[in-house]
DNA sequence: CTCCGAAATTAGAGCGCTCCAACAACGTAG
DNA sequence: CTACGTTGTTGGAGCGCTCTAATTTCGGAG
């Protein structure tokens, strides 16, 4: 007797089940099913038996157990990159649109910028048995999504990979926009701070040595992965060797931020000693303190668009992966200047 | 035979189950189960044969029925009350490493700081019967979070509401500070922008009041609501007023930020003409291109504490809520000075 | 060899829900 | 009054897993 209570922790009350909520209120299990899932054909004074029991008991159903049994979980599963980068928040905010106006409902995991904790979300998702997974920001090589696609509609945004159906933004050609309007504005010494193997850093980096090289430009690159940080790091390195250039393109806004503040720090006046240029057009940059000048990408459009995808696909029954190309546009904002040598000569032009 | 196929839409196949994997190793599917849960009682053989059988046929465990078997999800659910604020993004690392320390899945969920949505949120992580869930930031009257501890651990992140366990900084002290800081620097006309009913924003606004009311001045409070937007706004309603105070207490960071911008755009330098102070010490605070004079928490530590809380609760069998305080402390930067009018007085003492 | 206890394996009953086929109820037309 | 088509309701199988108790296997000790 005793036994039964002593240490015991208290044990919280298992929930009420249908099978409860059915025998209070008088009705088949199946009833009670029909009635939760708003089905048509059922009388109005067992539902409202059926409606009255469930919220004397406090019932509420148990998503597993009907996940399980539709083999579907109305769920769509967004992986974040990076929490700290607002950038993804505005791309939620699309995708919770589409979503909510479906009938999905959104889960999120953080990937901690990191290539396994990206798995890891994934990998929970898909045992999840979520309808459709958004990956924002992907890293590594791909396979792991391309594996997923064949269980689950997989889309990611900022990257594409072969085979996966992604919304991205021409970061070639932003890139390019970036140099070019560094270049045009007269800079010849001009640093793009990457974003290693982060998303589309590879092809804004193409972008901006492109548009150096067909401008006789030499590109300098330093390693960064699109974190505040890394645009902080890089100026002490830029410091160490001595070189400053006269213009920093960073691989986000991020990072620009970051940029501007250790430059800041280490006595060079932004725009006047050194120019800095972003990408994202995220809120940071916007914000007139900063007025950063950037390239500018739809996140709430990329967003909505990837919602979409995902969840047409097993309507249509599409096999083919789709690839949408949004246009970046470049900002320009209070960040960027000619160069001191040139200013004369640019502003006579 | 033709019917089968046309125009239907291709069926994602069937994922495999402990089944399949059971049969294609040939053993029992407890056996699997025993595996997949790396039991110590298996021999090397099997377990090397189910493994492999795993692995040719892709087998991923059904979360879904495994939750449902095992009554507990191994999961924290963790709603977010803005996305945009990078104030939760710390708090979720702390949370994240003590979930990772022991064992434990997240799964976000957003609010976009409505009531309705959070409430919304918290809904679905009860149907998912996760086992704990986090609130960061929470809003309205608790009544719902007060009803889902009777199911699920829940914990509250800045904001402490009756019998439900809450981590909070002590507001009403941190208000007190940022006025005294004002005060301090000799400023008598100082507008508070609240943070409407947003979580702590009674308490910072009370300790704003008596610490004005105890130096003899008449605190000004505007309505906002924790976002960049409402600090812009009130710089709006300040300049129609007329009367522009020589300093600002701004309910968050990112209220504060918005303001300068407004200021700046309106021709108010700050902190020549108007000192801003804010609130959490986020990111955005420590730029140094911004360099906020702000209120600090703890942000990573509440988040490592309220884990511990949800993951103790059920271990103890605890039944009286918790509530821990934590101490604010201020961090003068470069966005508040003294008054103009009384700057040589404040200097000279 | 036989027998025994420990180690390894399995059968089978749920977990809480959905869904389908079968069944009751209830007018209404023949 | 019977047959019939609706509309409403229900039993029961099954979703993919875990867990307990029962069963088999196995390596010595007797």
């Amino acid at each position: 007797m005793l036994s039964d209570d002593e240490g015991a922790p208290v044990s919280r009350i298992r929930p009420p089940t249908m099978d409860d909520v059915a025998k209070a209120a008088g009705v088949s299990r199946a009833l009670v099913s029909l009635v939760m899932r708003g089905a048509p054909n059922v009388s109005d004074k067992r539902r409202k038996a059926v409606l009255d029991a469930a919220d004397r008991l406090g019932y509420r159903p148990n998503a597993a157990a009907r996940s399980l049994a539709e083999r579907r979980s109305n769920t769509l599963g967004v992986v974040v990159n990076d929490l700290h980068n607002t950038f993804f928040a505005d791309v939620v905010d699309g995708i919770h649109e589409v979503a909510q106006a479906n009938g999905f409902r959104l889960l999120l995991n953080t990937a901690w910028r990191t290539d396994v904790d990206e798995r890891e979300a994934v990998e929970a998702f898909l045992e999840y048995r979520v309808d459709g997974i958004l990956v924002l920001g992907p890293r590594g090589d791909g396979n792991a999504l391309r594996a997923a696609t064949r269980n689950t509609p997989v889309v990611t945004i900022g990257l594409a990979f072969q085979g996966v159906d992604a919304v991205v933004n021409d970061d070639l050609r932003g890139g390019e926009l970036a140099a070019g309007h560094l270049v045009d504005l007269g800079h010849r010494d001009i640093v793009h701070v990457d974003g290693g193997n982060g998303a589309g850093a590879s092809q804004r980096r193409e972008g901006f040595r492109t548009a150096m090289e067909s401008a006789g430009l030499k590109p300098r690159i330093l390693t960064g992965d699109f974190t505040e940080r890394s645009g902080a790091e890089a100026v002490s390195a830029l410091v160490d060797s001595g070189a400053m250039p006269t213009a920093v393109f960073a691989a986000n806004d991020l990072a620009a931020v970051g940029l501007i503040d250790a430059l800041t720090l280490a006595g060079y006046a932004v725009p006047d000693d050194v120019s800095v240029i972003g990408y994202d057009n995220t809120h940071l940059a916007q914000l007139r303190h900063i007025g950063l000048t950037t390239i500018s990408q739809p996140m709430v459009a990329m967003g909505r668009l990837g919602a979409e995808i995902v969840l047409e696909r097993p309507e249509t029954g599409r096999r083919q992966a789709v690839c949408h190309v949004l246009t970046p546009e470049l900002v320009v904002r209070n960040t960027t200047l000619p160069p001191r040598a040139v200013e004369s000569r640019y502003v006579s032009a």
